[in-house]
RNA sequence: GUCCCCAUCGUCUAGAGGCCUAGGACACCGGGUUUUCAUCCCGGCAACAGGGGUUCGAAUCCCCUUGGGGAUGCCA
């Protein structure tokens, strides 16, 4: 069998991490097995979906990589097959409008089939018996039992489920007289011609079935049909709702494994009803665990940090992104972190895949990104500094190739491409300074003294002898003459001519920095007052 | 309330009964290398949520408790 998968968001707003790492599973899972990858744009909801939203969706895709097989399939425009899928069920009794309230028109609800016994994926549980509470009368229709359960503190607890729950259900009295029998009524019910309300049962007893399937990342999981509604299928206004819709579109698409969030576990059930009732094949379930902001909750649309757009302006690499998320609940069970798309689909399979939720870590993104900075070639991470300088304020009219000198000192020391702010010194005289660096290396006198001995002698050096070796001469001079012991004047010079105490090697720096810059950073650093404010 | 799911260092994880005095990574803290900075190297801190079982033996299996998340008919 042809593996098919899908990735189906809804284009309502920004595409965040959460979203995109159940792509990236879909993706690796489909392209470890050489199946086929499908994006499915679920934008019914006209309000909400926005051309914007979509063109974000598309941009973060295309960003990561994510490819996908076929044609892009838009769910509104198959809106009519939706509703010929519900027509269809109702024709055949599988479902039905609810009762309407006056001056409203009334959804239309699909009913889990109370003959499901011979459904591959429903099982028996054995016999049930529960006491409920007299003060409730218990209302049977094909819509459902409604019910109240008796709570710790004697008080009625109402509950309700579908039909189907309940099967061969027998109410009875405190005397254990049975006041009804669902079997001798059953035809009258399912067809809706009759309903049933009846008082003063302490007792149900049925046959407890429940839906099972088996999750390729849970395992097995079920859940008695006594706890399931039937599930409203159509709008009181008409559409179809994303139960429906959803299951149509993985028929249409001939979709083999589902892959999505773990927060639609128990929709599954229903899900697999819906498909059986539709004749379409089931498919294969797989849930994901969530990702979860750092305050341990789940991402809402007000974790802005979690948009995958704003990854690219924040300095990541795609591909740190994606790596990063796709080691969020997956491993491939040794020591790899760092590992190219290609290997990640090799080792790639759901059974790896955790099933708790997992925090996700910017400090370790970071340094990810870090590591795959440092290993690009020169002329790559050129280009990209390149990029995002000419984004800054003073990185209009620079030039490039001066740049480029520059991205080849500072590459090892990069984290993030927004680091060529801090580069700022290379290029313009007003970049800003650590006052706190500044200040513990400018009071000292020595250093003072020393710093100006080393401006003469940079002043006594022509330009084109202003090397790594001229500088670093000129700077164990200048210590001698001031009785600094030898390196002392490094971090002072680094500070006075860089405003930061880290940075690339210190005589490459000034050589790259060149002598009328540096002096002139030099300059101002001794004229600057550094001295703590009193706020 | 009921149902379902989840639970290893601060974080991401390895671990499918003995290989575990629980391994790796990030973060953090020391030390070394580097005339300075960054890298790099070495070291440290730090976890099986709690309680019961099963077993010769449990992080691993079962049960309970606690905590978190989700569902509970017209969000997706």
């Amino acid at each position: 069998m042809e593996i098919r998968t899908r990735f189906a968001p809804s284009p309502t707003g920004q595409v965040h991490i959460g979203n995109i790492r159940t792509a990236i599973f879909a993706w690796l899972f489909t392209r470890h097995d050489n199946g086929k990858f499908l994006l499915r744009v679920e934008d019914t909801d006209l309000e909400r979906s926005t051309p914007e939203a979509k063109q974000k969706l598309f941009e973060c895709m295309e960003w990561l990589g994510l490819d996908y097989d076929e044609e892009v399939l838009y769910q509104s425009k198959l809106a009519d097959s939706h509703l010929a899928a519900v027509k269809k069920l109702m024709d055949s009794g599988k479902a039905s409008k609810l009762k309407a309230k006056p001056g409203e028109d009334a959804p239309v609800v699909f009913h889990i089939p109370y003959d499901c016994d011979g459904i591959p994926f429903v099982r028996e549980a054995g016999q049930a018996e529960e006491d409920i509470h007299p003060d409730e009368p218990v209302a049977v229709s094909r819509y459902g039992v409604n019910f109240a359960q008796v709570s710790k503190k004697g008080k009625p607890m109402p509950q309700s489920a579908c039909l189907a729950g309940f099967k061969n259900l027998e109410l009875l009295d405190a005397s254990g007289n049975c006041l009804f029998k669902l079997a001798d009524k059953l035809d009258a019910v399912l067809a809706g011609t009759e309903d049933f309300v009846v008082r003063g049962a302490v007792k149900m007893r049925f046959v407890r079935r429940e839906a099972v399937y088996r999750d390729l990342i849970k395992g097995e999981l079920a859940k008695p049909l006594d706890n399931m509604k039937d599930q409203i299928i159509v709008r009181s206004d008409g559409s179809p709702v994303f139960h429906i819709a959803n299951v149509c579109d993985d028929a249409f698409q001939k979709v083999s494994h589902i892959i999505r969030g773990d927060d639609h576990v128990e929709n599954t059930y229903r899900h697999l009803f819906l498909f059986h009732a539709l004749g379409a094949e089931l498919p294969e379930y797989a849930h994901l665990p969530m990702i979860v902001n750092e305050q341990g909750k789940p991402y809402s649309k007000r974790d802005g940090d979690a948009f995958v757009g704003d990854f690219k302006e924040k300095g990541f690499l795609a591909k740190a992104l994606f790596n990063a998320l796709a080691l969020l609940g997956w491993s491939p069970g040794d020591d790899r972190e760092k590992m190219s798309k290609q290997e990640m689909i090799e080792s790639f399979t759901l059974d790896r895949v955790k099933s708790a939720p997992a925090q996700f870590n910017m400090k370790k993104l970071t340094n990810l990104n870090g590591i795959y900075l440092a290993e690009m070639s020169p002329a790559e991470f050129a280009e990209l500094a390149w990029e995002y300088i000419r984004k800054l304020d003073w990185g209009k009219n620079l030039d490039q190739g001066y740049c480029n000198k520059v991205a080849e000192l500072m590459q090892s020391r990069a984290k993030l491409l927004t680091d060529v702010e801090s580069w700022q010194f290379f290029f313009t005289g007003d970049f800003s300074r650590d006052a706190k660096a500044s200040r513990k290396v400018l009071k000292r006198d020595e250093n003072r003294q020393g710093l100006a001995v080393l401006m003469e002698k940079f002043e006594s050096i022509p330009e084109y002898e202003f090397t790594e070796s001229a500088i670093d001469t000129a700077l164990r001079e200048s210590e001698l003459a001031v009785g600094l012991s030898e390196g002392k004047l490094n971090q002072a010079l680094r500070v006075a001519a860089t405003g930061t105490n880290s940075g690339a090697g210190i005589n490459e720096t000034i050589a790259l920095l060149g002598r009328q810059r540096s002096l002139a950073n030099i300059k101002t650093a001794l004229e600057t007052d550094f001295s703590p404010t009193d706020n």
